[in-house]
DNA sequence: ATCTGTGCTGGTCAACCTGTGCAATCCGTA
DNA sequence: TACGGATTGCACAGGTTGACCAGCACAGAT
């Protein structure tokens, strides 16, 4: 249940755009601003939210505002013996580490790293590669961030309109 | 402004903790679980706010859930003289860029690209080094999501207890 | 043409929460 | 000991929520 897809439709991607630009409005003011009735609303936000199509709500941190000012992508070469899973359960432990995938092509993982600064950087992947199911780790830093994360684009681009 | 770091402490991490597992959450409800006045929970959002360790409370959608199952990392080979900016430029134009990065090593930009499937991946591919600006682009997909993106690990480690 | 399910509307209701202000208290530091 | 900053408890008015309902419009099935 909810790995279905969802399609939008027009109303749906207003809503998460208003939603995304002004987060703490409540479900009045959001049919207000959409010429909408506050049921319609709430039965799309519940529907988008049951779907899966939105996640949550959750408070958006920002490593960098409490002292993780490093950002870098680390590609993990692992024995593959060890299974993906242990790794997985391994890097889970490490709080510096804010996700990880498993990928196609030289390298088996890739992850996103934070730190405090370089030098801390170091210890994060010292103790990544502390583990013995990994063979290798490759370490991207990233110098500026072009686009931040988004996807308000992607939501509007992805509707087929009514 | 918002640029400084900020040190967490412990109900700080708390608030963050509970608001991130319920986030509908009131800050009325909040007081309560947390054992504290609802003006210091209050006046604590505001902090983390103003000071921009809390970007903001969107509605986090999950492209999978939306059509977009396929995830991929590209690294782009640029023309230097063209400049970064004007390359994140045309990024930016591209729903389908999620995120982009400058970054060391070989390759110049690391971008989150999704898409509705391979074959629509060559087609966001295709668009973005259609880019004069891009030289190459080295495309790494990703199969599994080991760790989804996560902050809380983080939080909880990064205050110094009081 | 009629029926039916679904979604939207606009309205009501009681209960609750928010934003705000204030005086009192606590606590670490000068 | 005195000060400033943070926290607490309390109060108020106004707005919001969740739940409900009847009416209506529309598309598909009969």
């Amino acid at each position: 249940m909810g790995e279905q897809t969802v399609q939008l439709d027009g109303l749906d991607a207003r809503l998460i755009a208003l939603l995304g630009t002004e987060p703490r409005i409540g479900v009045l003011e959001l049919s207000r601003r959409l010429a909408v009735a506050r049921g319609t609303v709430q039965a799309r936000l519940d529907k988008l939210i049951a779907r899966g199509a939105i996640k949550g709500f959750g408070p958006e941190v920002v490593p960098a505002a409490i002292g993780f000012g490093v950002t870098s992508f680390v590609t993990l070469e692992i024995r593959q013996r060890y299974g993906h899973d242990a790794v997985a359960g391994h890097l889970a432990d490490i709080p510096e580490v804010l996700e990880a995938h498993t990928i196609t092509g030289s390298g088996d993982i890739l992850c996103r790293i934070v730190a405090r600064a370089n030098a801390d950087l170091q210890r994060v992947i010292d103790q990544i590669v502390g583990y013995e199911g990994i063979v290798r780790a490759h370490t991207i830093i990233a110098l500026a961030e072009l686009i931040p994360y988004r996807t308000a684009p992607l939501v509007q681009s992805s509707y087929n309109a009514k």
